[in-house]
RNA sequence: GGUCUGGUAGUUCAGUUGGUUAGAAUACCUGCCUGUCACGCAGGGGGUCGCGAGUUCGAGUCUCGUCCAGACCGCCA
């Protein structure tokens, strides 16, 4: 038996007891007449001690010839300590040894094991074993663990059948870029990896499997992010006669649990907001909630005033910034800066100081005179003390700009707390997308959305107005799952693949299986998908999904450590008829 | 595809206007140390300044190219 305790359980009430440990050696503490070793593993830290008067001179030996990351395993009895450590659980008691065995040596790690460690994120991906050590990283994966464990609980309990789904499958050119797979035995011939089961959960449907789930690996080839890797992980989940509001009240359901269950918060808002009204009032289709701040358009009170930025422009909107009036003027020249950056694109920034007194002071008081200033306070909502920031152009832009600029003061005023969790539904997306470089709509959820009901009809007039039954589950200003309620006629399918732009070749050809499905008795149905990585991420209050995954990728879409991908083989390449053709 | 930031000891970083032998902390090695737990003390080893060109009497420092890493924009139905 390698050992009879964990490194963590260790306490007064064990002194006495023989016990054999095992671990890796996290620290030694050498004062010559005495030894003291921490000794790690997945539960914790126990302080092994070797004294020269009550050790054997051979054990001695070998406790001093240790190095940081050797495997050993002691036999030795449980005392109390001489002087008690109170920040440890075990700090009551070390382990006088009797016996060490050396299981195994170690290099010196590359960096320090240790919560704080004083390694770069590249070496640590590289050693991403080692990183997997530390207690951070360790207890992630457990959290990750607990989420996925929690989420089969609750839907296996609410009779959700987890059924697997095939990676070998079809490439669509809707949507993301594929992975693709070549088959050896159909020369020329590819399979691709899924961006979603999105197709094969709606055949179970029409199989008659009613409530599916699946967490399960998606792929997608496309550039990576701090939130976004190449694979990652879904709850996939599908119901059969259901509509929107079933599902919108199952995984609401779901979210209340994962938050009581995980984080032990109670949510009780669960609001629903329109996208129109999420763009209108948060300039975002994923808004963070946890705080105010929210838009007020002053078209109305700006124009016929002479300044012509406004006048000419077609949205002028503005935020209530709390306390912002404390803000000196080289730090609102700093957020002017900051909207004019490239990646923001603003061409500059109004703004109006809300005294204490009552009085305003703007950058436009040229143009403005204290009624009018005080005609933006009453709709943006600020009060005496803030600072309204007033951005304004074209209505898109500007709503993305002024939004982005929202969540940066939040962000500077340390109103994002990750301890509060805000969830909200986003419902009534459009159905469809203007895409400027392919100049055609694409569906903006997926071409197996169904429209609200009654509006297949302005598909002909007006394609941009029609709204879909889609929903995305937003968590402070992060989504985290959408669906939509499909469509399960075949007309209603060929119909949406002739607007997105189709041959009925095409559709045939890609999609003929599903439309075949859908003779044959399918279901109403609808679902939705969770990104477990940034799920898990967020209920941890922290930024980066790869914190969340044992092996990520990195910016380049990389392994590091075991350094994918890489080139294959003449004899490969031969056995799968392909070749090279590598430019450059 | 683009923008920005970085690359100097095993590691994290500093390095002034281009100027003598490139530093600190930590890690590592040796010795000392009678209760350590960020142990302490003394000593030691450790550098292709990412790589390649260029400017210069002289380049870690300036210029160009390139590679790597990170953040973001595009992209992500």
């Amino acid at each position: 038996m390698y050992r009879t305790h964990s490194n963590g359980e260790l306490n007064a009430s064990h002194i006495d007891t023989q016990v054999t440990l095992a671990g890796w050696v996290q620290k030694i503490r050498n004062k010559g007449f005495m030894i003291w070793v921490d000794l790690r593993d997945r539960y914790g830290i126990t302080q092994l001690i070797f004294d020269e008067e009550r050790t054997s001179k051979k054990v001695m030996e070998i406790a001093s010839q240790l190095g940081r990351e050797f495997v050993i395993q002691i036999d030795g009895t449980v005392i109390e300590r001489e002087s008690k450590n109170p920040n440890m659980p075990t700090g009551d008691i070390e382990i006088l040894v009797k016996n060490i065995t050396v299981l195994n040596k170690s290099l010196t790690p590359p960096f320090t094991i240790e919560n704080e460690t004083d390694g770069g994120e590249d070496l640590r991906m590289k050693y991403r074993y080692l990183d997997i050590r530390r207690k951070p990283v360790r207890e992630n994966l457990v959290f990750r663990h607990k989420v996925t464990m929690a989420v089969r609980n609750y839907l296996s309990e609410k009779n959700f059948v987890e059924v697997e789904t095939p990676y070998l499958i079809k490439s669509t050119p809707e949507g993301a870029r594929d992975f693709v797979v070549p088959s050896r035995m159909n020369e020329g011939q590819f399979y691709a990896l899924p961006q979603s089961p999105q197709t094969f959960k709606q055949l179970l449907m029409v199989g008659g499997m009613d409530k599916y789930f699946q967490i399960v690996k998606c792929f997608r080839d496309e550039d990576l992010r701090a939130d976004r890797q190449p694979e990652f992980t879904q709850i996939d989940c599908e119901m059969a006669f259901v509509e929107q509001e079933d599902i919108l009240n199952t995984f609401e359901g779901l979210t209340r649990h994962l938050l009581k269950e995980i984080n032990g918060v109670e949510v009780s808002d669960f609001p629903r907001m329109t996208y129109d009204e999420a763009m209108r009032t948060y300039g975002n289709d994923k808004p963070d909630i946890r705080f105010g701040m929210e838009f007020g358009e002053l078209n109305d009170v700006t124009q016929h005033k002479d300044f012509n930025v406004f006048n000419q422009a077609e949205l002028v909107v503005g935020i209530a910034v709390p306390g912002g009036n404390s803000f000196t003027r080289k730090e609102i020249d700093a957020l002017i800066d900051w909207v004019k950056r490239p990646q923001i694109g603003a061409m500059g920034m109004v703004y109006c100081r809300c005294n204490e007194d009552g009085s305003f002071k703007s950058s436009v008081d040229k143009f403005y005179d204290q009624d009018d200033l005080e005609r933006w306070a009453d709709i943006t909502g600020a009060k005496p003390g803030d600072l309204i920031c007033v951005l304004s152009g074209a209505a898109d832009k500007v709503r993305s700009q002024l939004s982005a600029l929202r969540m940066e003061l939040a962000q500077q005023l340390g109103l994002r707390d990750p301890k509060v969790f805000a969830p909200l539904w986003v419902v009534d997306f459009p159905l469809l997308e203007w895409d400027e470089e392919t100049q055609r709509y694409h569906a903006m959820h997926h071409p197996f959305t169904s429209p609200k009901p009654g509006q297949l009809d302005l598909l002909e007039t007006d394609p941009g107005a029609v709204k879909a039954n889609a929903y995305d589950l937003v968590l402070n200003g992060n989504e985290i799952g959408g669906g939509s309620i499909r469509i399960h006629d075949k007309e209603t399918q060929s119909l949406m693949f002739d607007y997105l732009g189709f041959t009925p070749e095409e559709a045939k050809a890609q999609f003929g299986f599903l439309m075949d499905a859908f003779q044959y008795g399918a279901p109403p149905h609808g679902g939705i998908a969770f990104g477990l990585d940034r799920l898990v991420a967020i209920l941890g209050g922290q930024e980066t999904i790869r914190d969340f995954i044992a092996f990520p990728k990195n910016n380049a879409g990389r392994d590091v450590m075991i350094d994918a991908p890489a080139p294959i083989d003449t004899a490969q390449l031969e056995e799968l008829s392909l070749q090279l053709n590598i430019k450059g």
